[in-house]
Formats: structure tokens, C-alpha cells, sequence
DNA sequence: GTACGCTTGGAGAGCGCTCTCACGAGCTGC
DNA sequence: GCAGCTCGTGAGAGCGCTCTCCAAGCGTAC
């Protein structure tokens, strides 16, 4: 909505006494103006509190300045989802300083065309994509129409050409894995997450690139769904499946009151929720960490510091995520080349499960 | 950018032997229009994979057809805020149903003038603002340029009388703060919130309301910060000001090691943080919930019930409040008179710890 | 005095769309 | 048979801004 009485720029040029384009040249800093004349525009500015149409200045400039953060409408729910505040912080961050401002669009997965009307109608400079998911089409069609960057490697294959930043989920997990190995743990176990996400695959890789490096089992791995329910079911499975044998239990000071023990002494969830759920379903077993089963988790929830004990886990740096993300678009926009591929390091966190 | 390959309008009207203008009703639904023509048009549009440039139109019709949801900054550090997420997920509900498309500003606190210009260069068609905080005057200067709705009471008075939705903290507080007292809690004490805003001025006279009615002690009160720590802080201070006297320490099997208990029975937290960190510094004093001390939250936080014991809470309805903030602000926009405060029932979640 | 370069500012043609207005065609009714 | 309709359509004038010319003014050089 315009309200009727917004000045435009040729009210300020009647009133600056000088021609539009002066108006517009002294409003966007161009070219060069005489010193009075730049005074007469800003007293004229101020007076009548003038602010420029942004969308006539999309229309003939063909920029609009606003750059999208497309989160799918399921991701929303899971909005609460630790991972993606700070990955919003760190796109507002690093937008702070330029002059784009964030458009954040929940991406209706029953209404897809709305999205893609939206990003091919000129409303955007372009945009970071935040997705856990694959299956998502959306974007396919968007061809070259707007720069994209996402937020994690791309499952489609078409899209893999595409811009993206992302954490190195499998050298991490591998290390994670390699870490508890480490410590002296013999059988390291998996709650793995969904297969259709790139976090969950490529976690689960990481995993199993440390487990068959020393010829361990890989059949220790159950899959969740990144939730902290999933987590508990997923370790219960694991613990039907793989009983205490000769190996683990290493049960010093553990609080076990008289359960069989587990079939491995260490886990790795691919995240925070499900590591938590695990410990608890452990704990319910009588088994306890990291006594019993070491655990380590990933992404460094906001509560992972705040479990009873505090979670070992791998660190995402989310916000860096999402300051990347921004400079890489902002990168593109402007019409520079650019890596497709940006990783960004993790790290782990000890603390007391592990 | 809008690629130069762009089909336009024209191009449309070209390929199917029709005007502009003619092009445009189809496109939009207008008038009548003869069958023949609609579907030469819908063959054209199809061919040219047209998508009209919503920046045009805009200029032409002075509507955006996108809704601005502001956060300022500093809410999206505490981004994470449970109750955020909620409200977002509201708001994208509610307008899933209609055309408007969602818009989220992270309103720079130390660049007012960037999110001004922006609400006021024809962006949007109407702004949702949802803040903890008050003493953010961004929004005074924008008169009536723009329809506005809050989301919880500004604070400020010259907001007062634009339009905003609202719970209704104070009866909400007064019912919790009730129903302890209907428990047979004797001495009710409360952890406020930040007495600049509405939340933390609301809930606190709701408890003092409450407790005056029964001749109650209403110095049992000390301020945090809607943060845990600053709940376990605040419930220090009010052991140390009230330890146990005759009142109160029902200790029906309290760990209680040998602390001094408690000068209160019961506890009822301005928000579900603060509660959570108050619990845990009782327990650390050897206090037990519900046993020594009877403990309400607000907010009904995700976490609130994974506590153990699962946290006793007032449920505040995000989702409900970004819904009605949403219908709210589309009737607005549509130039509709719309009541200018409303009020979204709570509702007391009966838990653990009271 | 002419030629040339430089700075400054104005005119005007769009950007892609909406929407009013007017016009022609086909109908009804007397 | 003609006024008076309605219905479908096209022409064209913007919406508020950007940006490319182009012209005027002034200074310097020859």
C-alpha cells in the first residue's frame, strides 16, 4: 500500500527547484552535483519526509535489493529446530552491512507455485535456500533465472552444480567416530538419521568410514528421525539387536541395576535430539553415560551444554553457516564467479558424555 | 535481477493475437472475458512460461501483496525464543490460505532507518511486529502510512491505540497464582519478568492481584530476566530474604539434606526459563518441586515438559496468536474496521510440579 | 576568436503492469 | 428500424523511478 499522500521524486524536485534525475542522482549518491544543489535536495528531502519508492526503483533499475531465505513450510514446524536460528542470525548478520534486507519465506509445500511466482516475479535478487529435505522440486525449474545458494549439499542430482555451503558432516562424523574409538571404546554403535537428507547420509558415511578403517562392525547402525523420540526407539533397537556380549560394559560407577548391558560402549548420534532421547532410553535400561555407553552427538544444540551430563557433540557453526550462505550470494548477485562448494570446518565438543 | 529473457506481458499478448490488456484480465481472473480468448491466453502463457513481475504490478496497483513480520534483532539472537517459532508458524498458516506472501525483517537495531524506508517504500502492504521490548520507536514515525498489528500490548502510548493481539498475562498470572493457592499453598512467591515489558509488567500484577485478595505477603517477589540463570539467581535471593519460617516446608518426602528450607511453598514464574532455573537452584539448596515448593512456569515452553518433574506452565498460545495477528492484519489491509485489541485465552497446563 | 574538453543538469524514454474509458458488435423492445 | 442495452475488447495513460543521451555553461589552449 501506497498512501496516497507519499511525495515522489518529482515533488522533491518542484521543491528542490532542480530536475528529477538531480533528485535521483543526489537520493543514490551518483555522478557529480553541484554543492547547492545537493543541499536544496536534502533540505527538500527532509521537509517533506521523503522516502523513495523502492518498488518504482525495482521497476526501472531492475534490482531490487531484497534478497529471499526460502525455509520449506515443514521445516517451519521443526522451526523450533535449534539448528536454524542461528543460521537466520547469521544471514541477518552479515546483511547488516549491506543494502539488502532478508525476505524469509515460509515455502508452502502445498502451494509450490506460489514460491516459484514469487522468486521468478522480480521480487528478488536472489536466494539462500535452507533445506533438511530433499524431494523438493521447487527450485529445479528456476534454471539460471536467479542466483541460489543452499544451506547443505543438494540431494538432486540436477542441482549439484548449484551454489552451496555446507559443513563437512562426513569427515566430522568420522572423526567423531575416530574419537571415541580413541578413547579406548571397542564397539561404537549408529543412530543414523534420515537417508534422504545429506546430514543424515553423509553422517552416516562418516561413521562407517571410521568403524571399517579398524574392522569394526557396521551393523551397529539404527536410523531415527532426527527427533529426540526417534532417538530413544532407535537405541532400544539396537540394544534388542545387540545384547551385552563378551565385549563393553565397562560399568564403572554406572548406576546399572541390574539390566544385561549393551552390545557396544559407544555411541554416535547424527544429532543432538536423538543422542538425547538415546541417553535416556539407556537410562531407563539402567544403563548410563558415559559409563556405560559413551555418546557423542552433532550440531551443538542450544541445550546440548544444559543434558544432565552435558553432551559431547560436534559443533555446527550454524551462524557461520548462514554468514557464508550471505556473502556468497551477495557475491553472486553482484555478478562475480564464485566456488561452488564452500565448507565450512566443525568441532568437537567434550563434555561429559564422551 | 529480472533476466533479460523475461517474457513480458506484451510478449504474451503478441503470441496469442490479443491486447494487454485483454492478457492481464485473464491473468488475474478479471471480468469476463470471452472463452476463445482465455484459452488462447493460458496456451500463450504456457508457451512463453510466463510469470507477470510482481514489481510491476505493484507499481501499477499500488498493492504488494506481502505482509512484513519484523523482529528486532536482538529477539532473533534470542531467536531460539520457544516462542517465537510458534507465532512464525502462525503467521505462515494463516496466510497460506490467501496471496499475501510472508516477509520477515530482522530489523536492524543500530539501522532503524533501513527498516523504515523499507516499510515505507511501498514493500509491503502491511506489517505484523512481534518484540519483547519495549522502547523500540521505530515504529512511531509511521503514523498511519501503514497498517500495523503488534503482538502483545506496545508498551509505548502512543501506540496504544493501534492494533495488537494480545494474551491476557495478567488474568492468566492471577488464575496460576490461584490455583496454587487453591492447592493449599500458603505463601505464593513469584520470579517477575523485565518490568519494561508488557509480559513482565502483566504477570506480575496478575500474581499480586491474586495474592492481595487472600491478605497475601506481596513482597515475595523478585525480578530475573526471562533467562534460567536469571531465575536460579532470583530464587536465591528470595531464599535468602524469606528462609523457612513457621510457614511453609511441607517436605513430604524432600531430599531436603539439611537446608534451612524455604519461607515459601509455593512459586509461580513469570516464564518457563526462569522457572526451570529456579528448580534447579532449589534443588541444589535441597529443595524439592512440587514437594517443598510448588512451582507454575508461563509460556508452556517445548522443553516444559521434558523436565523432571515436567514443569506445571500456563500455556500461551503462539501459534493461536500469530493466526489471529495475521487475520487481524489482512482484514486491515483490505480496509475492513477491525477491533483495535484482542485478547487470546491461556490456559493452565497441569503438570509435575504443581 | 575559435576549438575543445569538462562539469552540471534537464528532457524523455522506458521498466511491466493495471485500469479507466470508449468503442463496436450483437441483442432486445417498441 | 432504431434507440438503448450489455458484453467483450483495445487503446492509452499512468504508477515512481532510473538512466541515457544531449545541451548549456565555463575554462583552457591555440
Amino acid at each position: 500500500m501506497i498512501p496516497s499522500g507519499n511525495p515522489t521524486l518529482e515533488m522533491v524536485a518542484a521543491e528542490a527547484g532542480v530536475s528529477r534525475a538531480t533528485v535521483s542522482r543526489v537520493v543514490n549518491g551518483h555522478a557529480s552535483v553541484a554543492p547547492e544543489a545537493v543541499a536544496a535536495v536534502h533540505a527538500a528531502v527532509a521537509r517533506l519526509n521523503y522516502v523513495p519508492n523502492r518498488v518504482a526503483r525495482s521497476l526501472a533499475s531492475r534490482r531490487t535489493d531484497v534478497i529471499a531465505l526460502i525455509v520449506p513450510e515443514s521445516t517451519s514446524t521443526v522451526f523450533a529446530d535449534p539448528f536454524f536460528a542461528p543460521v537466520v542470525r547469521g544471514v541477518a548478520r552479515a546483511l547488516a552491512e549491506t543494502d539488502f534486507t532478508l525476505n524469509l519465506l515460509v515455502a508452502s509445500e502445498t502451494r509450490p507455485e506460489k514460491t516459484r511466482r514469487y522468486l521468478l516475479g522480480g521480487n528478488v535478487d536472489g536466494a539462500l535456500v535452507v533445506s533438511h529435505h530433499s524431494g523438493d522440486h521447487s527450485y529445479l525449474g528456476l534454471g539460471d533465472a536467479l542466483p541460489i545458494v543452499f544451506g547443505g549439499r543438494p540431494l538432486n542430482p540436477e542441482l549439484e552444480s548449484r551454489h552451496y555451503v555446507d559443513v563437512d558432516n562426513r569427515h566430522a562424523a568420522q572423526s567423531a567416530t575416530e574419537y571415541l574409538l580413541g578413547s579406548g571404546r571397542r564397539r561404537v554403535a549408529t543412530i543414523a538419521g534420515p537417508q534422504d537428507m545429506p546430514a543424515g547420509i553423509d553422517r552416516l558415511a562418516g561413521w562407517r568410514d571410521a568403524v571399517e578403517a579398524v574392522g569394526g562392525d557396521v551393523s551397529l547402525a539404527e536410523h531415527g528421525a532426527f527427533t529426540q523420540q526417534s532417538g530413544a526407539e532407535a537405541v532400544i533397537r539396537l540394544l534388542d539387536r545387540h545384547p551385552a556380549s563378551g565385549a563393553g560394559s565397562a560399568s564403572t560407577g554406572s548406576a546399572s541395576t541390574g539390566s544385561a548391558g549393551a552390545g557396544f560402549d559407544a555411541l554416535f548420534a547424527a544429532n543432538d535430539q536423538m543422542a538425547a532421547g538415546a541417553i535416556q532410553a539407556l537410562r531407563n535400561r539402567g544403563l548410563s553415560s558415559p559409563a556405560d555407553v559413551a555418546v557423542v552427538g552433532f550440531d551443538d544444540d542450544a541445550f546440548a551444554a544444559t543434558l544432565d551430563p552435558p553432551l559431547t557433540t560436534v559443533r555446527q557453526p550454524a551462524t557461520e553457516l548462514g554468514v557464508s550462505m550471505t556473502e556468497l550470494l551477495v557475491r553472486l548477485i553482484s555478478g562475480e564467479e564464485a566456488p561452488h562448494r564452500t565448507i565450512i570446518p566443525t568441532e568437537l565438543v567434550r563434555r561429559g558424555t564422551a
